[in-house]
DNA sequence: TAACTGTAACAACGCAAATAGTACAGTTGG
DNA sequence: CCAACTGTACTATTTGCGTTGTTACAGTTA
């Protein structure tokens, strides 16, 4: 479910928009699935709608959704090409941690295990 | 060499406080080594005094470095621990970074192919 | 037609970052 | 001692961003 985090140092509607690209990639929401509408989503987290808006661009911006006037936002059809490319970002900071760490005197084997260690 | 980036995200006293301390990590700076006054490095960067004594302030509160009235600031002596302080920021953002590629579908083994792959 | 949808525009406010100027306090070398 | 350097503190101001509040327009649907 979607919550807001006042606490949280990243704006409300970047949270927002992150939080349902979220549920996209994790098949939360389904391809052509409808969002809740500007208005009403703005109701339920007792948000200014203009707020709402901004966060449904940037999805829009993203690929993430589209838009149709009068009708609705929706869920991009093509989530999984959507995951990849997600997928990709995710591991150019991979490696750019990596690197840091490496720089830093860590060895790459060090850098395994890390990853391998279970738990918290 | 301490470069600003305007069109960064990050607030310049971060910036400068970041390369800072990049430079210590790595050695170039040495232990007790003094950093450029407040008034002089204002001056080659073209940048008001009060943003250096900010991104000094901030060193300083990382323990990168100390300052003594009347005489400057200086890189600290323990260089070694704050090198291993750093090192465990950064494992956890690697193992960070990592949960999120699980989360979307990546094995661990990919994870540790992509680590060692070699540079681009 | 009424009630819903997205979209646009504008003013207002709060907040944090950055700037500007001034002043105070400690150290150092002549 | 004194001038010139060091860090530090404080206040006022500007700027940009995020958010709110409001109003309005355009398209869809039952």
């Amino acid at each position: 479910m979607l919550s807001i985090d006042l606490r949280d140092a990243r704006p409300i509607y970047e949270q927002i928009a992150d939080g349902i690209e979220q549920m996209a990639m994790h098949g939360i929401y389904q391809p052509d699935e409808q969002l809740p509408s500007v208005r009403q989503l703005a109701m339920e987290l007792s948000i200014n709608p203009n707020t709402i808006q901004r966060a449904y661009a940037e999805l829009e911006h993203r690929k993430v959704t589209y838009s149709v006037k009068g009708k609705g936002s929706f869920i991009s059809k093509d989530c999984q090409q959507l995951r990849i490319r997600k997928l990709s970002e995710i591991k150019k900071q991979l490696r750019n941690v990596a690197e840091q760490a490496v720089e830093l005197g860590a060895s790459r084997q060090q850098l395994i295990e890390w990853i391998q260690e279970k738990g918290e």
